[in-house]
DNA sequence: CTGAAAGCGCTTACAG
DNA sequence: CTGAAAGCGCTTACAG
């Protein structure tokens, strides 16, 4: 096409292994592919040609008409969200370990983007998909649904769209902050929240709002904040709440990113986390820790999702239909939270 | 094959989609591919019939077929890191820009994880790759290049591939950096380095002597830890600096994983950052402007490189043989090296 | 502008 | 255990 490609080897095809190895392509196949109807001597020949000769099988040929592939596809919310980074981590190595290779996709918290992502999925004919859906099931998750391509669900589901899942409830962990809360003589605390579009969005601000209901914290609506769990959001969230008449005592954020935009707003506005505001973050991430006031946060097992998604992907990839599983939250407190003896331990 | 598959709709080909439109498979083979050699009315009701279908094409074939691809394959040495999840997410939304797909690998800093996603863009047929590449040179680096897929390296460089790069100039920022300790008064300065088999480690670490050495700082190799880029080998190598008989005052640690790790150390420690241990990290995290001391960092434009990458490996594609490109790191000073005038300001 | 036909690189019953 | 042959779903010269 071009004077680079010219410079291009020609590609190895399997025929070329065959050919090499003095046998016919069926034969080659099998050795490739590890039928067992095949004699040591062929096998021999055979791997030999075939690493001399470089040759890398076409997985499209082979997808075509074997329908069958070791690539699965998962679907993440948002990369430089450290959860899912760290998800898509756990769940690469888990199925690294069986054998498949992950392609990882990107939503970036849109819906186009991700049906672009599951479009290319469907067309590269993934053996399965994981996903962390966006929105109310969009027309291309209900295409690789409809083509009965093995689908899990992480983190997130959709209302009416029955597909194992594994997700975290987070209500426990939500529950114990607001009853922290309260204990420590808070009565207006301000919540930065997912979107209404995500079932965990939804999710942690109906806990959130039950159990301030239960245990005695102002109802008043101004103090509830809808991000769309990225940092910027987290930023006009504290702001909102900053400008309120009636400030808040303390703050909660339903994912780390819009915690961390919060922390950036109180941090430029002078106020101290811990004594002048308290903070409880979802998500544990390690520098919550190094802060000079280390963060209260509701944490989780990040990587027993990651795990837990691949087993599960895999059974169902079997024929199975597995049940879903919903992993714990839990409080931890740290400094963010407790009115300190002094105001400055020196 | 199992009875969860029973459910499973039929796959829509091309020729079902024909069949509804009353045209052959060619026709509308053409229409969808935007062939501009087809009628208005085969048009009007390929589409229809499409889109009636919910025809997704099958990218296999089409591959197979037409060797080419709307998807490029990026991989990058760590998911987790966030530079990386920065440079995926930028390079990501460059692409899809242009109507390409990004499929993300993460090598894990390891080569055999990276070679197990470079077998799979090739098996894949992917248009192009975009690597950071681990080692030097592996088999399946050199396959990936001797069946002349397009390839761009991004952040790292092999020695002896002349792949087309786009890579930050770390030597300014770490000259910057080590000038500004030495203004500062510091002598014996920590550096806890990438790993040798990276190009990044080996450059980074050469600026940091070089420029110890124009400076006047100590040449004592102990003050060099060499780390692999993540975060616990950051804070074995703060273990390791503090633990010497003549502790260093300042400590550079060349990537942001391996500060925190370090960060954490000290932490842990009751080292205070500032005012008992100077320090600098490479790469500008918005978290490390919202510790107590906010830190010092050698920045540089990530979202410049990733959409670098991007239009670099396009270039590559139509045949051209673009240059390669270096972008710029700068010191940022914050409190974390500034001696304080006071212990604590209150 | 359209259709019939060949073929991309593989795998898999089907015979032997 | 092996080979010849068909076919997976597309695209693309080749005629018309």
């Amino acid at each position: 096409m071009n004077e680079g490609e010219a410079l291009t080897g020609p590609i190895i095809t399997i025929k070329d292994v065959a050919a090499m190895a003095g046998v016919s392509p069926a034969t080659a196949s099998r050795v490739l592919s590890g039928n067992p109807a095949t004699s040591p001597e062929a096998m021999a020949k055979v791997m030999d040609a075939a690493s001399r000769l470089g040759y890398h099988p076409n997985a499209q040929a082979r997808a075509l008409r074997s329908t069958r592939t070791n690539v699965i596809g998962l679907l993440v919310s948002d990369v430089r969200n450290p959860f899912f980074a760290d998800l898509a981590h756990a769940a690469e190595q888990a199925a690294l370990a069986k054998g498949l290779v992950t392609l990882l996709g990107n939503a970036n918290e849109s819906i186009e983007q991700q049906d672009r992502y599951l479009d290319t999925f469907i067309s590269q004919r993934v053996a399965g998909v994981i996903a962390a859906p966006q929105g109310e099931g969009s027309p291309s998750l209900r295409a690789v649904l409809d083509r009965g391509i093995s689908t899990v669900f992480v983190d997130r589901t959709v209302d009416g769209i029955d597909v194992p899942s594994v997700t975290i409830n987070s209500d426990s962990g939500i529950r114990q902050a607001v009853e922290h809360l309260a204990r420590q003589g808070h009565k207006r605390v301000g919540y930065i929240a997912g979107p209404e579009s995500t079932s965990t969005g939804r999710e942690r601000l109906r806990s959130f709002s039950q159990a301030a209901h239960d245990f005695g914290l102002s109802g008043d609506p101004a103090l509830t904040y809808i991000g769309d769990f990225q940092p910027a959001s987290g930023a006009a969230g504290a702001r909102h709440l900053l400008a309120l008449p009636q400030r808040p005592t303390a703050l909660v954020a339903a994912d780390s990113p819009m915690a961390l935009g919060a922390l950036s707003t109180l941090n430029r506005e002078g106020i101290r986390i811990g004594s002048d505001m308290a903070v409880i973050a979802f998500d544990d991430l390690e520098w919550f820790r190094l802060l000079d006031t280390p963060l209260t946060v509701i944490a989780h097992d990040v990587k027993a999702v990651g795990r837990t998604a691949v087993g599960m992907l895999l059974d169902v990839i079997d024929g199975h239909r597995p049940e879903s599983v919903v992993l714990p939250s839990e409080l931890i407190v740290r400094a963010s939270t407790i009115t300190p003896p002094m105001e400055q331990v020196l």
